[in-house]
DNA sequence: TGAGTGATTGCGCAACTATTCATATGAATC
DNA sequence: GATTCATATGAATAGTTGCGCAATCACTCA
């Protein structure tokens, strides 16, 4: 019952007077706001953790870049081990960014509609005032 | 000279046989993927390691839902410190994400194209199938 | 079956992050 | 100008993450 206190404040700033209910149904809206949140949320950012790491972002662009790429081409065009590359691809797989096939011992991969949904949300701007 | 042996296996595999020029034409266009890497990536990486966080995405969430909102409105909304929150706020601001309007003592906050961009992306195949 | 090759995995350390507590800032009011 | 209130900032710390090394798995071909 002690957190609300700002909020009552703001709303008599907002409207010039406050009561009790004015409180309550403000607090009754904003709650709604947290049913909009989407229930696999944690996929979410599951996807944005991954995304949020250099070289996950570089596997990434690059698989967009290129449509599909064997793990023995991505690892050159980094500088980071090839086991960096491989633990990078196994967590973008689990974030759903990233898909695999295997042909032989080769493993081939490519980004997800997903990553590239996020990537063209990335670049929408850019080119324009930048 | 000695990363590539892979991917001299790896024509070889593709295309049956191998010699250095097919190894160098290869390379030179695996390097030119990298090209494509915008210039303000760092900003990207920001942004995403931004979102990748739950206090932070709940809030842009909130903030997108919402329109705009103050902060004293965002923190009973979410179980962490006012302080916390604030912290948030500032990240997704240096982030590109937010974007803060003063009046008084008050701070509203907004979410940015940017962050709807993105947000839609996430949202783009939820109540298809799953 | 066993050697050889491509890729993945477990683990440990260094580096980074998220949160909180305490304190500071800055606007409004007395 | 002192106080109050909303928010921001700094420092400390508990927790997490990214990477490389070494070992392992998986597949192919003698």
């Amino acid at each position: 019952m002690s957190a609300p206190t700002r909020l009552r404040n703001l709303i008599r700033d907002e409207v010039g007077s406050c009561c009790d209910a004015d409180v309550e149904a403000r607090l009754a809206q904003l709650t709604e706001l947290k049913t909009d949140l989407p229930d696999e949320y944690e996929a979410d950012l599951a996807a944005m953790k991954a995304l949020g790491n250099d070289t996950r972002y570089r596997v990434v662009r690059l698989l967009t870049a290129a449509d599909e790429l064997c793990v023995c081409e991505i690892t050159p065009l980094l500088d980071v081990s090839e086991s960096a590359v491989s633990h990078a691809l196994s967590d973008l797989t689990d974030a759903g960014l990233v898909t695999r096939r295997k042909d032989g011992t080769w493993r081939y991969y490519r980004s997800t509609p997903l990553a590239e949904r996020l990537l063209t949300a990335l670049d929408a701007d850019r080119g324009d005032d930048e």
